[in-house]
DNA sequence: GTTGTTGCAAATTGTTTGCACTGGT
DNA sequence: ACCAGTGCAAACAATTTGCAACAAC
């Protein structure tokens, strides 16, 4: 597994960034941090409570919590709102911060080119002052297989429409 | 006060749509869609429980709440996901719904034309089969009056710069 | 008189907080 | 040893739900 392997540096990195503000690198910390190195995908806060339970039970939900704050205080993490009130985390990785969009049916989260809003960033800051941070929310609708009936093809009525839903708001 | 004028005629409305799927104007329906006729912003499900219980006391937050989704089914009212989980409701008024951007300081609402994301959706839709519901979630930014620190114009210090600071997230 | 709706209270879900104690440094 | 950080339980905010009483039709 490829999981922990790209984690060590980024604890290194974050011990170094924590000691520089005179805070400390913890056991929970380091938890979440490899935690969400281990994962390319978008994980609520429960998700990484989960996670970091599989190797250390101890560590308690507000703990992971404060520790994704902290994370993301540092600038080490992105968090990202999505349509029903579910936080997602996730390391940044690269230099900008891409764009989400979650589907409403399933929940899927979409990653983006961080340019795609580019233009229309511009059109808010020009028309309305208004400086946009793209990334910070996740775009909503509905993806490929989740999509209700498409336009005209009334062949089946499978019943198994009903399925997973996690959440239809 | 234009505030009530407008309403009557879609409580008419309104009432023809549930009558046509077997349900029933009741008070808190009426007062709801009256509350929301009367404010052209956008409001949150605690306003309007607020706004209601003005003028009558008795209608209990539950009841809002089921009224909003119902008005959002007959889809007369469209709600917005903001960032920090407040969703806000609004009377769909013209014909497309708008869309929202909202600043993570006073979190002001901004509405905007609603074919501003319509290049993205495109995008979406051809590159990733996404089929985009713009106006579902606001997107996330900070608006003229809380920008902070404008890049360099180090003129003055005025130090109720942290004044009303709603939600900082 | 049905049966959809309400009010209420209690349950959920996601997140935060106060506090005594533990553990980095 | 000092103080940041933790675990815990309890507070919180927003929303949902089960149910008996109620009211629109």
């Amino acid at each position: 597994m490829t999981g922990t392997g790209g984690a060590e540096a980024t604890v290194d990195t974050v011990t170094a960034l924590l000691r520089a503000r005179g805070e400390r690198m913890t056991g929970p910390r380091r938890a979440v941090l490899s935690v969400l190195a281990a994962d390319p995908g978008h994980l609520s806060a429960d998700d990484v409570h989960l996670r970091v339970s599989a190797r250390d039970p101890g560590v308690h939900r507000a703990s992971v919590y404060r520790a994704l704050d902290m994370l993301t205080e540092l600038g080490v993490v992105q968090h990202v709102h999505t349509g029903r009130g579910v936080t997602t985390y996730h390391l940044i990785r690269g230099e900008r911060p891409h764009l989400h969009a979650q589907c409403r049916v399933c929940g899927t989260v979409l990653d983006l080119p961080e340019d795609l809003l580019d233009t229309v960033a511009g059109v808010l800051a020009r028309d309305h002052g208004f400086l946009l941070d793209a990334g910070h929310v996740a775009l909503s609708g509905v993806c490929r297989c989740c999509d209700p009936v498409p336009p005209a093809a009334p062949a089946t009525d499978t019943p198994e429409f009903t399925a997973i839903e996690s959440q239809e708001e």
